[in-house]
DNA sequence: ACCACTATGAACCAAAAGGTACATAAAAAA
DNA sequence: TTTTTTATGTACCTTTTGGTTCATAGTGGT
């Protein structure tokens, strides 16, 4: 699984070589036809496992016993950096997005995957709004949306827009000012007043 | 060319076939081969072809003529329309961004395709600090690069986003929404008081 | 011991796909 | 008019690649 990961994630579906995977591996193409009947089905397979393991490296982050406001500025930073370091599977996401969430449609159990995300927003957002710190009206679901967005195309599309506009997206000076102002970004959407 | 970036922006790079293309035109694959020696070189120019061809549309908004506020949120909201209207660049800077850069790279003049687009939001934004709106001291590329996440995501990423959530995001309503939640994000980084 | 089911290796296949050889026509330069 | 360059059609080649055939070995239940 984590040669198929690695090969899908680099090369995307159609890039990809069975071979290759088969060859990263003890066993042979033999068997994973065996195991995964196509191609397509070793890659769902692969994107399943990938979500899976990304949602169980989100450990429980102690949110719940911060202040509303330090919560989602430390839920935002992590996110942030947690993307950063797992570039293979922002890279599998953004191949099945290219492929129209055709496989991920098939796969029943991914949807459950990321539920939790979601409720982890909305706890910190609802207990913002009761304390009178958060701005009430909002969805807690377009605030993970502007989160993920910002922080997902940070690694996403570091390619195009770094050489577009010149930057050096890995240097730590880089990389700690946009995450801050991402952070920035989103408490002074949230917050009431500053 | 037309075809090309069809085929490119359908399949990506490894996806792509180069008979299908010269089956689209009124040329033959030899042609193809002739005037671009190979399947990279069709898709490095197909690739300089599409931000060619969005830099021509995003004609001049007369953003000048606005005051600060108003200008960044009609900029704001028209680059979330004009992603959403154009899914084919979309996903030919998805695909080139999967495989790193590696062909923009290769074609000098894009660099220079996409710095009016800072130069747009510098103005906007001095403007506003000069007349007291803005806070003054953050970064017209950081405000660009916010804008650009915030409405390439949700045009890049709403299968995978979509289905883990279960929204509808091509309806209206939907639509409307986001984009107001997109601009109030950016107005509210930006202004100084509200 | 017998049987069914799971697992595995090695060679092989057919189709697809990027790319080319060859011949030649049309146009432009000389 | 001769020559050189650009343009084009047809057929073909080679390699890659997803997928399979056949034969065989282990494994567990009865």
């Amino acid at each position: 699984m984590e040669a198929a990961i690695a090969e899908f994630g680099e090369k995307g579906l159609a890039g990809a070589r069975v071979d290759a995977i088969a060859a990263a591996t003890s066993t042979s193409k033999r068997m994973i036809y065996y195991y995964f009947e196509s191609k397509e089905g070793l890659y769902l397979a692969a994107l399943e496992a990938s979500y899976q393991r990304i949602r169980n490296t989100e450990l429980g982050m102690q949110l719940d016993k911060m202040p509303p406001i330090e919560a989602l500025r430390c839920l935002t930073s992590v996110t942030f950096d947690h993307h950063l370091k797992n570039e293979n599977h922002i890279r599998m996401v953004m191949a099945e997005n290219f492929n129209r969430g055709r496989y991920l449609a098939q796969g029943e159990q991914i949807q459950e995957l990321n539920r939790p995300a979601i409720a982890l927003v909305r706890g910190i957002y609802e207990r913002g709004v009761r304390e009178g710190v958060f701005l009430p009206g909002l969805d807690p679901t377009d605030i993970h949306e502007s989160i993920s967005a910002l922080t997902f195309f940070n690694v996403s599309n570091r390619h195009t827009f770094g050489m577009i506009f010149q930057l050096d997206k890995q240097s730590p000076a880089y990389v700690a000012a946009r995450r801050e102002n991402i952070v920035q970004m989103v408490l002074r959407y949230v917050r009431k007043n500053h």
